[in-house]
DNA sequence: ATCTTTGTAGAGTGATCAGTCAATCTTACA
DNA sequence: TGTAAGATTGACTGATCACTCTACAAAGAT
């Protein structure tokens, strides 16, 4: 990992152990093992580190749910790939998961251009849209149908990151979920 | 309003409005036309008044959800009224949600303890039992319920809160998303 | 009337923090 | 090899912040 790298962790695990209050650059730099002005040689400000990590760690999260998506499957395992691969993901990284609930819920979120938000929900949208179109899905709003997969998904990821159950648990907790939110939108 | 309740209604605004980090004690003082000294009379620190001030915004919304349950309606219509009423509540006290959400979604929620998150949840969770045990709901763990139903309410109300719907067509998208999310546990 | 408790004020303090800066090191390439 | 651009350092700074302290006022209690 180099030094910016290095940065983007130590600042995710110090955001999501102390909250943005807590975690001061000083403790950042020094647990990324970089002297304090290399941290402001790459991001101008605090504010700027905390916006570029969570568009950091949202890159991923959606660049790991596209994965496999191959033309030739049906709709539903379409969205129920997008769905378990970000569960999955949420499960493997979570406190990346937490930095970004913590992140859009606090005032911060308000920094990012709607531009780019829409530019990152594109690829759901899209799917959402398609499935209104072959009449798959009912024919609500694309943003309420959004946030209602969204949020159901968020919403058992919690749940699952509170218990602990094994690995075939959370599989089959995760499948029996898809069932449920997918009977919601058709 | 006493001097109390101004400082609470301050930090309120200004938590919300600038995040815990960007909203220092003076101007929360300041800002309630109080000295500075008065603020740290009532709360010894400031952590301690984020947190009473998130178990006062709590305390209001589950009073309010709690309104008008008589013992004669049916399992659902309670259910639809500690949704809606909540729902409500929330459009009516943007910021207390929004504080909320912040909240919990925060290093600052670990120093609530179980006991009284137990204790907070209990009428909610009471009901569930009862629809459980009245084989109107699903028998799936109480938890896994429970987080189901906040998290499509949490959704649905920031969905609400983007879109600036009037308040009949608001209404008529509580009372469809409601019959979703009843759908969805029984 | 005196004492005690509680509320309020606001100047003061030590610590801490975000951000700067000048100096040094590394790298790439002419 | 020389040189320019970028990377890295860490001591430093000015501002700000959470919190304290002392003084005083109000309100009961005895």
């Amino acid at each position: 990992m180099d030094k910016q790298a290095e940065i983007l962790a130590s600042a995710l695990q110090l955001f999501v152990e102390l909250g943005f209050h807590g975690a001061p650059t000083s403790k950042i730099a020094k647990e990324a093992g970089v002297a304090n002005g290399t941290l402001f040689h790459y991001y101008k400000t605090k504010d700027e580190l905390i916006v570029a990590l969570y568009l950091n760690i949202k890159q991923k999260m959606i660049s790991c749910s596209d994965l496999e998506l191959k033309g030739d499957e049906t709709l539903k395992s379409k969205f129920k790939s997008v769905y378990t691969n970000t569960m999955h993901w949420g499960l493997e990284n979570r406190n990346e998961f937490k930095y970004i609930q913590q992140f859009i819920n606090s005032p911060y979120m308000s920094l990012i251009p709607i531009e780019i938000r829409q530019q990152m929900s594109k690829g759901f949208v899209g799917l959402i849209e398609q499935g209104i179109k072959m009449e798959i899905i009912k024919p609500m709003p694309i943003d309420f149908i959004s946030v209602l997969i969204s949020s159901h998904l968020f919403g058992v990821n919690q749940y699952l990151m509170n218990e602990n159950f094994d690995s075939s648990q959370q599989t089959e907790i995760i499948n029996n979920s898809f069932e449920l939110i997918w009977k919601m939108i058709i």
